[in-house]
RNA sequence: GCCCUGGUGGUGGAAUGGUAUACACGAGUGACUUAAAAUCACUUGAGCGAAAGCUCAUGCGGGUUCGACUCCCGCCCUGGGCACCA
């Protein structure tokens, strides 16, 4: 008997496949679509993590699946190459980080096709291809013209060791997300793009969408809409009112004083009017220098500075009301002020540090609270019924809200506005190894855009791109590259230096694998319009408030400007499910650092790619964080050398013939268990379950096992020793095969290669990720047989084998006369029986 | 502080109102072997018992129900996200 060999098998298998156009997805095919994509990755050094493994194949389960459905099935792979670690890498090395992404894209994909994954390699995209950045660069120029890319000075977050600025999305703590060290603040002239102008949108249309509950929520908390009113404050002895936002209005009565972020322009407008004007300007430089980490510490004192000779008034009570800077205010959120009352815990504990006056005017529906509240001994945050507050007096706090907006509108004095948390994208990076922003600077013209036709702007070929410690981008030291003519007046004129994020390559990429070499367009419109939406996207948890918010804004904006055919709708994504994170040994994250990274090159060799694939899935439930553990790789590698044996040792004869043959003994249990497993595997692998759908392949071979281990013992007709017949074995291979393809391809071929063959069936010729994917019985999974538990007071006491479908009459004589049930029953009186059809009864005593 | 997860054997986990602990790992015993590995068979939640069997166990405390890992209320803990957001 062959051993099994996976290395031999594996390797046969993928060179069949991939030198065949089975998993190639086919252009103007009156098939059904399905297009399925996990996220690209970063072709770092290391090489592919057991990480991708779970997602890929995961994926790659659903698509061979979908195939074998009918679909014409597109799952595609690429590179996500720009990036800093290809640059620091090629720093270090002296190379070029061109050279450096090649050899990685390189060893990722022989990773890749070790692995058996059914990408379709003749639509690999990267983004560093010139031919790919092109495309990148001329949305960009879009978003210009459209107004939504603008160049400003703001603080950005810099991160010293990285010599680079930071999206907010990617300061993780105050500490920058790649390398940990603290984030500074810098101001810089940056690039931005306008993503808040989509904010209502990006949280609208996630109901047009089939995501997991919890990437939606994420991304809805991360947005942070929430809905209020702007409220003007009347500045005395200036025609100026001070704006603030509030969802609190209902407490607009007990509001004692304003509070202005030290940033807040009012300041500078009105420098000569306030008398502390040097303190306030104090105060200003000490809070820039507080890091958000420290400025955004709870158990942080609060402090604040009056603006001295500033007066506004309420505009509901009309009295008068200082103003004040304080830190806790923040300069991005709403209108950069706030003006503060006794219903705040921060405006309440600045109040009492520094003796402003306090007013309540809600109160609680507690007694005992209310009077706490109203002696200002402790702070009532929560929603109330409303005193002092003139008409509005005994209204709930939710009621009072749009009265009041619509009364103190008629004054013009406030309108209804929703604030969003989510702020605009900064978009500029300091580095050498990201797409040129294709963007030209005239002193007479201002900003142009590089004209379309001379797209791509493509990275010059230099010796140095070391990061600047001033900030600069490397290529700013490029004479002959900067220098250019402005595009408008011919003038001499300067390229912009800065490149762009690693998001920018991922925002449309979805697009491009309809289309990967299209030179015209971003994609082929009749193609675009076939392909997309994306039909299930699975990808990892973190990316849900970055690329994939991102990306979803950036097919809007296409969606908006026609640059993809309208009729795909406005999201790019129908489906997004998430893997959870695979962990090191003993439940500790995998690094480099603590030495417990698992290379899937390893696994492959000693066990075999199928192990490794069918390992993964089994490991857990999909979405769960799991540890790695090397010692249940063994349990796959176990199962699958034993359907290996199994098959071979049955000696099957052809399964066309299976109907007439005498030889065959139909074990009527197991296939009835099998039609089970078919079904249940279907299912499981649409929701994801794939540890159960493994594991009850499992059991179907622990029961085809036995089965064949008692007619071992006891010989059958002329040696066809089988418990099942040939044409089942071949639906059990069919339903194994996504998850272990190389496996299945190699039994199907030798089953195929019996007596069969030689007749020419279609299925003989075909290899097994073609065949269509089985249907079960339903009749045959209708037990005729059951166990019938019987409790009594809800506890189980005894099982009885019944015939299906047993009347509750039926069941109930035979449970009476039993021995057992009768002793346990005893003396006492039957009080009621439940009875659930073909499962148990409960007799209540 | 707020939002989202999850809490079940020695371990990863299964069961979404109806036999708790499927499947796998590990451990133990036995078979084969000169031996080991591999493989196969059996045992494996805890306690009591010679056995039949009984009792107790799904983070903790209540509740609903004939019946609760599952539903409801309160609490504790793990992991993740957000966080002076007005």
């Amino acid at each position: 008997m062959a051993k099994y060999n996976p290395k031999k098998i594996e390797n046969k298998w993928q060179e069949v496949w991939y030198n065949s156009d089975v998993f190639k997805a086919k252009n103007g095919s009156k098939k059904k679509k399905y297009y399925l994509m996990v996220e690209f990755p970063y072709p770092s050094g290391d090489g592919l993590h057991v990480g991708h493994c779970r997602s890929y194949t995961a994926l790659d389960i659903i698509a061979r699946k979908r195939r074998m459905q009918g679909y014409n099935v597109l799952y595609p792979m690429g590179w996500d190459a720009f990036g800093l670690p290809t640059e620091n890498y090629a720093i270090k090395k002296g190379a070029h980080p061109s050279v450096i992404t090649k050899k990685n894209t390189d060893y990722f994909k022989e990773q890749m096709k070790r692995l058996g994954w059914s990408f379709d390699w003749s639509r690999e995209i990267n983004t560093t291809d010139p031919k790919y950045y092109k495309w990148t660069q001329w949305i960009f120029v879009q978003l210009f013209k459209n107004g939504l890319a603008y160049k400003t000075k703001i603080d950005i977050n810099w991160c010293p060791s990285c010599k680079i600025g930071l999206a907010n999305e990617e300061v993780i703590d105050g500490k920058c997300e790649r390398c940990g060290a603290k984030a500074e603040k810098r101001e810089k002239e940056q690039w931005m793009i306008k993503i808040t102008n989509y904010a209502d949108r990006l949280i609208k249309d996630l109901d047009l969408v089939d995501y997991l509950e919890k990437i939606k929520i994420q991304q809805k908390d991360w947005i942070g809409e929430s809905h209020g009113a702007l409220i003007k404050f009347p500045v005395e002895g200036v025609e100026e009112n001070i704006e603030v936002f509030t969802t609190r209005i209902d407490t607009v009565f007990s509001g004692t004083f304003l509070i202005l972020s030290p940033g807040h322009n009012f300041i500078d407008k009105h420098k000569n009017k306030i008398e502390n004007i040097d303190e306030v300007l104090k105060y200003r430089e000490e809070a820039k220098n507080i890091s958000d980490m420290d400025r955004t510490n709870q158990d942080k004192d609060i402090t604040g500075v009056q603006l001295k000779g500033i007066i506004v008034k309420n505009p509901a009570t009309n009295e008068e009301m200082p103003v004040w800077t304080a830190d806790f205010v923040l300069e991005h959120y709403g209108t950069g002020a706030v003006f503060a009352d006794a219903h705040d815990k921060r405006d309440f504990k600045m109040a009492k540090k520094y003796g402003i006056p306090l007013r309540t005017s809600i109160k609680p529906d507690d007694e005992l609270l209310t009077q706490k509240v109203k002696n200002l001994e402790e702070c009532f945050e929560e929603e109330g019924t409303l005193y002092n507050s003139m008409q509005f007096d005994g209204l709930k706090s939710a009621e009072a809200r749009p009265k009041i907006i619509i009364w103190l509108a008629s004054k013009g004095l406030a309108q209804p506005k929703i604030s969003y948390k989510l702020r605009d994208w900064v978009f500029s990076r300091q580095h050498y190894w990201g797409e040129p922003i294709p963007m030209i600077f005239c002193k007479k013209c201002g900003w142009q855009p590089v004209d379309e036709k001379y797209l791509p702007v493509e990275l010059p070929n230099v010796k140095k791109y070391k990061p600047t410690d001033t900030g600069e981008s490397p290529l700013s030291l490029i004479k002959k590259w900067v220098d250019v003519k402005c595009p408008k007046c011919k003038g001499l004129a300067y390229r912009e230096t800065d490149t762009m994020p690693n998001w920018a390559g991922s925002n449309w990429y979805y697009l491009r694998y309809t289309d990967p070499k299209n030179n015209k367009e971003l994609a082929d419109e009749a193609l675009s319009k076939y392909w997309m939406p994306v039909d299930w996207y699975n990808g990892g948890m973190e990316h849900t408030t970055l690329h994939l918010l991102y990306s979803r804004f950036i097919f809007k904006f296409l969606w908006d400007i026609k640059a993809v055919p309208t009729i795909i709708g406005p999201e790019p994504y129908k489906k997004r499910t998430s893997h959870g994170m695979v962990l090191g040994e003993g439940g500790i994250k995998m690094s480099k650092s603590k030495g417990n990274v698992i290379n899937p090159d390893m696994i492959v060799k000693q066990y075999g790619a199928d192990t490794l694939r069918l390992y993964e899935m089994f490991m857990g439930p999909f979405e769960q964080m799991i540890p790695w553990d090397t010692k249940g790789v063994v349990g796959c590698r176990r199962f699958i050398e034993k359907v290996w044996k199994l098959f071979l040792k049955s000696q099957i004869p052809n399964p066309k013939s299976q109907t007439n043959s005498k030889f065959q003994i139909q074990n009527n249990e197991l296939k009835r268990l099998l039609h089970k497993t078919i079904k249940k595997v279907g299912e499981d692998i649409e929701a994801m379950k794939f540890n159960t759908s493994v594991s009850s392949m499992m059991e179907f071979v622990n029961a085809w096992q036995k089965s064949y281990d008692m007619q071992d013992k006891k010989p059958a007709c002329n040696g066809y020793a089988v418990g099942i017949a040939g044409r089942d074995l071949a639906d059990f291979l069919k339903i194994l095969s996504p998850f272990a393809p190389h496996l299945s391809e190699e039994l199907w071929a030798d089953l195929m290669k019996k007596p069969a063959s030689a007749k020419g069936s279609g299925e003989a010729r075909e290899m097994c990720c073609q065949q269509k994917w089985p249907k079960y019985d339903e009749k045959l999974i209708e037990e005729e047989n059951i166990t019938l538990i019987v409790q009594i007071n809800g506890k189980v006491r005894d099982k009885i084998n019944a015939k299906a479908g047993l009347s509750q009459k039926e069941a109930e004589k035979i449970i009476l006369k039993s021995e057992k049930i009768k002793i346990l029953i005893g003396e006492s009186e039957i009080k009621k029986i439940i009875f659930v059809p073909n499962k148990l009864i409960n007799i209540v005593i």
